[in-house]
DNA sequence: ATTACTAGTAAGCGAGTAT
DNA sequence: TATACTCGCTTACTAGTAA
């Protein structure tokens, strides 16, 4: 989608076109734009071509009117600033799902944990967590999950070992709801271990490397 | 402002770069912004140049902050989608100032019209309207005024004529509130008449063919 | 009036590459 | 590893103008 597009697009809406259709001409449109009445109607063409825009044709200017698929873009848009002003309460991810050394289940097992799990997360998991390598690029979002409002699992002794802390947030890989599990002093990898009530590479028909979507809340229960 | 470059602030954004400094390569970016190396790089050097980020430079990669400048630009978009998509309840219109014939004081005078205005918007206005011409181009959201929130002031007879019912909303005029008041049945003319306790061409020092911002507010009182 | 085509010019792009 | 320069190519611009 041409940068120059989604701009013009927004300019229509500001002017109503989402509810209504609008009158307005290409030299009127050039002037919000800031663009010459020929660029104007180059894009209001464009625009018509991807049916992002409906068009009719007056004597004078044009009757438009955005479609659902460009309300779409502009949603999609409008969404993405909403994440960057309003959610200090929601991370997104993207990543894709990797194997693990079967660990996960090992320690989702201690009865210990499972316990606290169950107190503290609402939920008993199923054995094993979903392990999701995330974009690297995305791991500049990690550090958000310094965020205190972790829910904290204690540490504990069992097998004549320790079994250290974790900290824990409700999360959301593509539509089902979990947990995000995360040692306490693990210097953030790239892994993400995702913890549920069912099984999730059956249910969400998950193959190794398949990509999905993970929403973490920092704070408090899941929403909707 | 070049659109491009919004997008891309945005999705430097999208990864924590308001609050935080992330750590990125030129080409992590390109990935982002579905381009090539060079450009990120290209837009990079743009958008410092410009001052709407600090860049800092490891022995890999670079650290980027959004500045306040570049935050600021970002929220004027995300105001903009707010008005797209949240504004049922508000309309914006920008226009000059422009003389009136006097006629506005006549009518403002009238004790019935003065008594309505009172009672049902909660001011007494000063004697006469202030009255904006809209931009041409804005006249496309008049039609958002046919709205059945207004609030209605009676038609009544005096002077041995009839007074015509008005419909009033709430609104804004740069920073003092007062009410648009619209003929009943006045097809749209471009022409915006404000009513407002105090004595608008002084309190906010207009002369003809300033420009002036005004907000409507299409439902209940004003808020903040 | 207004739309939009043509054509010449300007801006933007990315492969190659120096640093 | 990186960043960012040069340069040839492509895309996007607007003035002029036909419809």
């Amino acid at each position: 989608m041409k940068y120059y597009l989604i701009l013009t697009l927004k300019e229509i809406a500001l002017l109503g076109a989402i509810e209504n259709k609008i009158e307005i001409s290409s030299d009127e449109l050039a002037n919000k734009i800031n663009s010459s009445q020929q660029t104007a109607s180059r894009y209001l063409l464009e625009l018509d071509k991807k049916n992002l825009i409906n068009r009719e044709f007056g004597i004078k200017k044009q009757i438009i009117r955005i479609t659902t698929e460009g309300k779409k873009i502009l949603e999609h848009e409008y969404v993405d600033f909403e994440r960057i002003f309003n959610l200090s309460d929601k991370i997104y991810f993207k990543g894709n799902v990797i194997s693990g050394l079967g660990e996960g289940r090992y320690y989702t097992e201690q009865s210990s944990y499972k316990k606290q799990f169950i107190d503290k997360l609402g939920f008993k998991p199923y054995p094993g967590t979903l392990n999701v390598k995330i974009e690297y690029i995305e791991k500049n979002k990690l550090r958000l999950l310094k965020d205190n409002r972790a829910i904290i699992i204690d540490e504990f002794k069992a097998d004549n070992r320790t079994f250290g802390s974790v900290r824990c947030f409700y999360a959301r890989i593509n539509d089902i709801d979990g947990a995000i599990v995360l040692p306490l002093r693990s210097h953030y990898s790239q892994i993400l271990e995702f913890i549920s009530p069912t099984y999730l590479r059956e249910k969400l028909n998950l193959k190794d490397d398949d990509e999905v979507n993970i929403t973490i809340f920092l704070k408090g229960k899941i929403e909707d």
